[in-house]
DNA sequence: TAGATACAAGACAGACCTGTCTTATTTTAA
DNA sequence: TTAAAATAAGACAGGTCTGTCTTGTATCTA
């Protein structure tokens, strides 16, 4: 197994793990032994275990990117490219690995004055913003330029409330009202 | 001081705490030495740290559900009534102790599992849905019987958006969204 | 073949955690 | 006043955690 293949192991092992039972309940010695790996190569490829927690986030929202943008160009133009994004929450919704959103779990975990995790994870909710703003723009004509902005933003608030609504009720109403409510604004 | 005093001494320390610092992250010694007392004696009222936070999360809810209804009955009848919920977490918002949303960062903490938080928090939720219906019941009346589920709980998404997305940015525009797009929804 | 590098395995330090238990003191109630 | 109950203070057990370090083995490169 190559360096890099180490590295990536390290780093899907450990997203797993944080994703499925928490960042503070996952222990070092966990990812490891999941990994099949020693402690000394953990510490090779990392500092700590928050640089961990960074490469997680990123793994996570990387892969979260590359689906959803698949996802939604799939679909015909238009609106339904849009209320796609619901349609892509329904899919990762049922399956087996669902546990809402990784980066609000995260938020919850680490302290206050963490501003390192905090704001890589503002910085991924924001391009995932901007990533709704190009939906719109894309799919939409008859929106005025300076509305673009406040819509993106209320469609993101509907989607991420689904995640967690979804996740925290064990239900999926959630992500139909939010998709529901979605389809009433772009009217 | 009490026995009932002490108990709500506990209680109000842990909350405190557990919603600043998180529930991990937060010890028995620090309640004890926070609130000034014994261990023996938390443990004289307490029979874990996991009844402490069934504790915490129903005094919360308490005083949340408590707050919230006087602040809404407070408004002028109509429209305004159900759209206060967002003035009131506008309010909260800019307290010095906002945190996000205290149930879903302790959903966030504990294991998959653990059936007794889980559901706890669940039937709060549910009564605060059930909260935003008869507000809505109250105040419109041109609604049809069927559509007051729907209309709760997409308010309920938008508002639970607000509280964690506010949180999550230390900003308050999604408040603000998530109030313009509950009233679009009133129209 | 020889040296450097990467890795496995695990002991270890130092700190934390929850919950129990003991002892002594204070408070309460009969 | 006296017995019972509540509390304070803290030692302690048994477990957890992160991160460092040592030792031995494997792999790669020159």
């Amino acid at each position: 197994m190559k360096h890099s293949e180490i590295k990536n192991r390290i780093i899907e092992t450990a997203s797993s793990l944080f994703y499925k039972n928490g960042y503070n309940s996952t222990g070092i010695n966990e990812i490891i032994s999941e990994a099949g790996i020693a402690k000394s190569t953990l510490y090779a490829h990392f500092r700590s275990k928050e640089d961990i927690c960074i490469a997680f986030l990123h793994f996570k929202d990387t892969d979260f990117n590359k689906n959803m943008e698949e996802f939604t160009a799939s679909k015909p133009k238009g609106k339904s490219q849009i209320l796609a994004i619901f349609g892509f929450l329904e899919l990762f919704y049922h399956t087996e690995d669902f546990n809402g959103c990784w980066s609000i779990k995260t938020v919850s975990e680490i302290s206050g004055d963490n501003e390192k995790i905090r704001s890589a994870i503002q910085e991924q909710k924001n391009k995932f913003i901007q990533f709704i703003s190009k939906l719109i723009t894309n799919n939409l004509d008859h929106i005025k330029e300076g509305e673009i902005n406040s819509l993106s933003r209320k469609i993101y608030l509907l989607y991420e409330g689904a995640v967690v609504e979804s996740n925290l009720h064990q239900a999926d109403w959630p992500i139909k009202e939010a998709k529901d409510l979605c389809s009433i604004l772009l009217k």
